[in-house]
DNA sequence: CATTAACTGTTTATAGAATACGCAGAACGA
DNA sequence: TCGTTCTGCGTATTCTATAAACAGTTAATG
C-alpha cells in the first residue's frame, strides 16, 4: 500500500532518459503507459485503470508494464502529475486577489470535469513537473506581495487545500443529487433529534432558502469561502507591513 | 465503484432495528461487523480490511456479512461514521474563535493518530449520527455569532475542509520524512529549472530557514492557516453587522 | 570478432480480492 | 402443521496485482 517509492521514481516523474546502455531499445515508455492510463481513467473512471487494461490499451502484456513502472502505486503517482498538466491556466495579468481566486478555481474546475482527480494520491509523493509549474503560477500571482517565501508557500498550500476541499464538496453534491435515497433534508426530519443535535436543529430552524433572483453566490459555491480567505490574507499582509514599518 | 447506496443505507447508519419479523434471530449485526472492521483498520491499516478478514474477526463466513451490509463500499461508509465517533470533543466553554480552532484541530489530531481516517469516503454519503454530532458542536461554538444559518454552515464546511487538507499535509509529510528518496530540496536542485519555474525559484532564493529558538508556528503547522481563516471570518462578521446596522 | 553482461518483453503461476448463486435450517404467521 | 421468510454458509466465478523464470536483443568488453 505504501512504499510506492523507489530510487527511480523521481527520474521517471521528470521524464529522465533511462541512461541504460545495453540491451534492446525499449518499445514502450513510461510516458506511453501513463498516457494510456490517462485515457482509460478519463473514459471509464479511475477504478477501471488496472494493469491488465492499461497493457491492453498500450498493446503489450501486463507484465511488460513493470519494466517501466515499479508498481501500480507508482503508476498512479505518475498519472497524478500527468493530470495536473491539464489544469487550465488563467491569465497571468491579474492582481494577487483575482489571480489566486482564478488559480484556486481552476483546480475546482478540473475536479468537476474529471472527478477522478480527487481520487488520485496527489500528496503521496513529491510534486512532479506539472504540479510544480502550477505552484510556480501561484508564486507568480504573489510576486508583488511583500511576504517571506515560507509564508507565501503556506498561503498557496492553504488555498490549494481549500480548493480541493471545495471541489470534493461540489463533486459529492453532484453525486448525491443523482441519488434519490440521499436527501439531506429527508434524513434530518426522519432521524435528527433536537435533543441530540440541539445547536444544529436550532440553526436549521432559521434557515431561509435563498430568494430566487437574489444576487447570491449560488452560481459559484466557492465564492463565499474565497472571500473569507482573501480577507484573511489581506489582513495578514497589512499586519506584516505594519510590523515592517515599526522596525 | 459508486452506487454504494441502497435504500437501507440510512437506516443502517442510524442503527435502525431491522423490523423484520420472521426467520431466525440474527446472530450478527451491522454494528458488530463495523466494530470488527474498525479494529482491523486500527491495527493493520485500512488496506487490511477485507471482507474475509472482517468475517474471520467476527467469527462467521465471509458471505454472512452481505446479509447485514450491502457491499464493501457500504461497510466503509459505516466505518467512516464509526471512526467519527472517536473525534475528541474539546471543551464547550470556549468562544467561537478558540472553539472553532479546537474543533478544527481535533480533526487533524484524529487524522494524525489514525491516518486511515483520510482514506475513508467521508463525503461519499450523507453524514451519519456521529458526524452530525460533530457538526452540531460546530454550531454550538457559533451560537452567539450573528450570521444566518447557511453562512454558518458554509463556514463550518470551510474550516472542516481546511482541517482535513492540513491533516493530509501533515500525514503525508510524516510519510515522506520516512523516505530517504523524497527530499524536496534535493529534487529542486536536481531538476528545477529557473527558466521553467521562474517565480518559484526567485522566491525560494530568499528562503530563510527559521532561526532555532525563535517563536514560530512550527509546533503547530496549522496555526498560520488557522489565523488566516479566523481573520477572514471576523472580517465577514463585522461586515455583516455593519450591513444590519445600516438597515 | 566473440563473449558476456544488461536489458527487453513474455509466459506462466500464485495468492488474494469481491461477490453472485443456491442451499439448509430456524422462527414466526397462518 | 404448513409455508413463508429470513439467516448464515459453501461453492464457484471473475478480477486483482505481481513474483519468477525465460528467450531474444543489444552494447560494452575481452
Amino acid at each position: 500500500m505504501m512504499e510506492a517509492m523507489s530510487s527511480d521514481l523521481i527520474p521517471r516523474l521528470w521524464g529522465k532518459p533511462p541512461a541504460g546502455r545495453r540491451g534492446p531499445k525499449p518499445a514502450l515508455s513510461a510516458a506511453q503507459i501513463v498516457e494510456a492510463a490517462y485515457f482509460i481513467a478519463d473514459e471509464q473512471g479511475l477504478a477501471a485503470v488496472s494493469m491488465a487494461r492499461v497493457a491492453e490499451a498500450v498493446g503489450c502484456s501486463p507484465m511488460a508494464l513493470y519494466r517501466h513502472v515499479k508498481n501500480k502505486d507508482e503508476l498512479l503517482i505518475l498519472l497524478a502529475d500527468r493530470l495536473s498538466a491539464e489544469l487550465p491556466e488563467p491569465s497571468r495579468d491579474l492582481g494577487w486577489r483575482e489571480g489566486l481566486a482564478a488559480w484556486m478555481r481552476a483546480q475546482v474546475d478540473l475536479a468537476l470535469s474529471k472527478p477522478w482527480f480527487l481520487d488520485l494520491p496527489l500528496g503521496a509523493s513529491l510534486p512532479g513537473p506539472n504540479r510544480l509549474a502550477w505552484l510556480d503560477l501561484g508564486f507568480h500571482y504573489l510576486r508583488e506581495v511583500a511576504l517571506p517565501a515560507d509564508e507565501k508557500l503556506a498561503i498557496l498550500g492553504i488555498i490549494s487545500q481549500y480548493g480541493l476541499g471545495e471541489a470534493r464538496i461540489e463533486v459529492e453534491a453532484a453525486r448525491l443529487a443523482e441519488n434519490p435515497y440521499a436527501s439531506f433534508e429527508q434524513m434530518l426530519v426522519t432521524y435528527a433529534d433536537p435533543e441530540r443535535f440541539p445547536n444544529l436543529m436550532a440553526s436549521m430552524a432559521t434557515w431561509q432558502p435563498a430568494e430566487s433572483g437574489e444576487v447570491s453566490d449560488s452560481d459559484d459555491p466557492s465564492a463565499f469561502g474565497q472571500r473569507l480567505l482573501m480577507a484573511g490574507i489581506e489582513a495578514h499582509i497589512e499586519r506584516h507591513l505594519e510590523r515592517d514599518a515599526a522596525e
